[in-house]
DNA sequence: CTAATTTCTTACCGTGCGGTACAGAATAGA
DNA sequence: TCTATTCTGTACCGCACGGTAAGAAATTAG
């Protein structure tokens, strides 16, 4: 039982912390965000957190934590969106806000471009395979989210009948993930925005039922 | 004057090759393709290219170099289709060839999962800037060959007059890249081609002109 | 105050990285 | 054969990597 305990109340005996943990992630988070979890060095990352190596592991465990902290971190901060999308009362909506709201985050000031979940290790070396599978499975694990919510819209009358919930949401994986890439390559938001357009004329809206 | 001269025919004094080049340069390319450019140690590659790492340097210069020599062998190899695409007659058969031909490339037996001009170098440490922006220059080149593909198809009345070729061509960028990163996840090539079908329903075609 | 506990700082460890020096082996030309 | 040239194999370099040992510093409990 080393320490772990950045998050709870009480008290305890000892030296206090000297920094905010909340803080340290969110910079670290931008460090891994820029540069995956391979490129992001220890001294890159102690330099953003503005802590000593042996804080860092103290209090996060070791590097490969650390970024599934990160993960955790970003899903409840710039990528909130994405689950908060899938409340939206029709399909439609729920995809609109997905993309619009993801297409914002890619392009937002002070964010580094791209999506950390295809950012932070797509393809790695042997020591970082751990990460790269964790990665593929954070990726699929939000499709099948979105998957669940097709699959209740077509119950809900929301989607014709005949609507494949697995192919729509792996198409909208792919817009996402395509622009992730894009975001990288130095796409601006209204570039983005241009691409959701055509890439919902092709949305099986109760239009075309 | 190194050497540098493993494409020419003019017999030269010295100590001969004992190697293949394009052999080598084909197996250094599964190793980057699987590994990218950082994740792939010189180790690696010697390994697996059955050479020594003198021989490396003396026939390509160093790692960055051979990554750029991979990047060609791969545009003319498994990624050739892309430049054969745009030969199709129409801008429809250019994508679909395009979009198909990419699915099956990237769902390929022997083929490391993805595109290498996105698994090569995403988001990476300081050292690697420059294979990232090389990237990107690829990348950025491949959709403004198609943008301008389109723009000829305008002109010869394949696709509507008000047709945006350069936010079509990034969409099927994006597409293209969206589907490298699913590869990457494990996606099927039929899953693939599932969502090709769904992102063509929105093409202009000559039909809903 | 002292003792116990926890964190912080400095300095370091072993390893694997990209890259190279050097001497020997294989060829061509004379 | 001898010489010039080029490649091959071994063994190595300096460095940055992820990770840690050890003691000083800061707090609480008594």
């Amino acid at each position: 039982m080393k320490s772990k305990r950045h998050k709870e109340l009480p008290r305890p005996t000892g030296r206090p912390l000297s920094f905010d943990p909340r803080k340290a992630l969110d910079r670290a988070l931008d460090v891994f965000w820029r540069k995956g979890y391979e490129g992001a060095s220890l001294s890159d990352l102690t330099k953003a957190m503005r802590i000593n190596r042996p804080s860092l592991y103290a209090a996060f465990g070791d590097k490969e934590k650390l970024f599934r902290e990160v993960l955790d971190h970003y899903a409840e901060g710039p990528a909130s969106h994405s689950r908060a999308a899938l409340q939206e009362p029709t399909s439609r909506a729920v995809v609109e806000r997905l993309l619009y709201g993801t297409a914002d985050m890619l392009t937002s000031d002070g964010n580094p471009r791209g999506c950390l979940w295809v950012q932070g290790g797509l393809a790695c070396g042997n020591s970082a395979d751990s990460v790269r599978k964790e990665l593929i499975s954070r990726r699929l694990g939000g499709e099948a989210a979105l998957r669940q919510r097709l699959k209740r819209a077509i119950t809900e009358g929301d989607l014709p009948p005949d609507a494949n919930p697995a192919s729509l949401a792996r198409y909208i994986a792919i817009i996402i993930q395509g622009m992730s890439v894009q975001a990288a390559s130095g796409a601006t938001r209204s570039q983005l925005r241009g691409i959701i357009d055509i890439a919902l004329e092709s949305w099986p809206s109760r239009r075309n039922t």
